[in-house]
DNA sequence: CATCCGGGTTGATCCAAATCAAGCATAGCA
DNA sequence: TGCTATGCTTGATTTGGATCAACCCGGATG
């Protein structure tokens, strides 16, 4: 292991949540000042994942829930018939793992989009900590309801949304998680490709490529390949409230 | 401390998990029988609800969660336009708000859909006991990411399934949660309205009327307005395919 | 008792997106 | 340099389920 290499050095796998730059993302934000090192001690940190590599597997033991550090994270379930359903995308300061949250073996399969640092939280040693900080609990708790209400989210636009809405819900969301990390929220290259994008939204592909042209050619938005430049986000969210007004008519 | 009051008399408020039908369902199976009346001193018993009546709103202060005693909650979000999306069922022994759990609001509406009866846990004394009782905590985070798998799996049923393989997946789904009460799998009446059911599943209500009949043709179940018969389980199951997981415990 | 009304069923038509089918661009590789 | 694989786009055709429309039934209401 070449990171054993440096534990004679200066502790380079001793996490540094204060020097983190996601910290107010991250787990640290719920936890006070002088109990961070109890976070920092649980943490096991940059850990490296190539394009491709799987972080934890569907149906192995579930051990820890993992932090992105860098790069980007998809999640899918694959069913017995060997469908893939991709159930999210993790970006930095984001954690993975949740759905799988003490149970025995993990609910999903997590696989690094591109090279990907993530920091791992062992199940075990959280459960222990947030015990002890009211404050850590409080904020996984959150943590976990936020992802209820995600994928409910996201179950009212598969069930409700048309291609285009599904889309643009999208392209927001990613924009303002782009702006959170100070990033900018119109000019971004997409971590996943058409055809995650496609099968996390229940598309067909042609249809994803389809809509990006066709909001291309509306001025709203530039694509080429990943690379996408939101030129009018008005229009976007527009698009996706319009649907919800036609429930007036 | 209040409660020590009614001690001595018949004590209607009192909660008693111990002789609570759903306790090995409930919260109180993840509690050690000394601790156990822990857990009774923050529960508020027995409030009841006729048909219809809501018991929490969506945007309100998120205080409490509440444990089905008797009867049955639809959870739904309301969006801007007016649209309702159905985001579950729950049915004796299952928590509702978990998807609101330490937020300031709740993220849905809870109503009942037939006189219900439940145990309510106010959100400040739970987290203040989970941090003390690591079962307990332990098991509210298993329930907390259970709720996400489920989400998981209804955003796969309707992105990937067809309008059959949702009803028998929903049908299967209400068997084994009746199965795990002790109550007939295969004999039951639903809680809820093929409305509810459609809107749900991302169907039309005649999408859903079709279905039934065509199943009923098919000899695979009996149905007179609510209450259902299921004739043939493993056709069911042979309809969702690779959907045949879902169960509990 | 007639009426009304919400929930449920059934039939006819239409449409958004899936599917089928090519073709194109880029990257990795021998 | 060409070869293959992979991802992306575009066009033609098909289809599952939505939508529109009518009707039925049973229970509540005046």
């Amino acid at each position: 292991m070449a990171q054993a290499i440096h534990l004679h050095q200066v502790s380079p796998l001793k996490a540094s949540c204060q020097q983190c730059s996601l910290s107010n993302l991250c787990l640290p934000l719920a936890v006070e000042e002088n109990d961070l090192e109890r976070l920092e001690d649980i943490v096991q940190q940059g850990k490296i994942y190539n394009r491709g590599e799987h972080i934890f597997d569907q149906s192995t033991p579930m051990r820890s829930c993992f932090a992105v550090k860098s790069g980007s994270v998809k999640t899918s379930i694959i069913t017995e018939g060997g469908d893939e359903q991709v159930t999210g995308f993790f970006m930095p300061g984001e954690l993975v793992g949740l759905d799988s949250m003490s149970s025995d073996t993990y609910a999903c399969t997590a696989k690094a989009l591109e090279r990907t640092s993530v920091c791992e939280f062992p199940i075990e040693k959280l459960e222990e900590l947030t015990g002890k900080l009211p404050e850590l609990q409080h904020h996984m708790y959150h943590l976990l309801s936020q992802e209820i209400q995600n994928s409910h989210q996201l179950a009212m636009l598969l069930s409700k949304n048309t291609a285009e809405e599904r889309i643009a819900a999208l392209l927001l969301s990613l924009s303002s998680r782009f702006r959170r990390r100070r990033m900018s929220p119109t000019n971004f290259s997409l971590p996943m490709a058409r055809n995650d994008i496609a099968n996390f939204l229940g598309l067909a592909v042609e249809t994803v490529s389809r809509v990006f042209t066709r909001f291309q050619n509306q001025g709203i938005i530039r694509a080429r390949g990943r690379e996408v430049e939101l030129l009018d986000v008005e229009a976007l969210q527009l698009v996706t409230r319009d649907f919800a007004r036609q429930g007036c008519q």
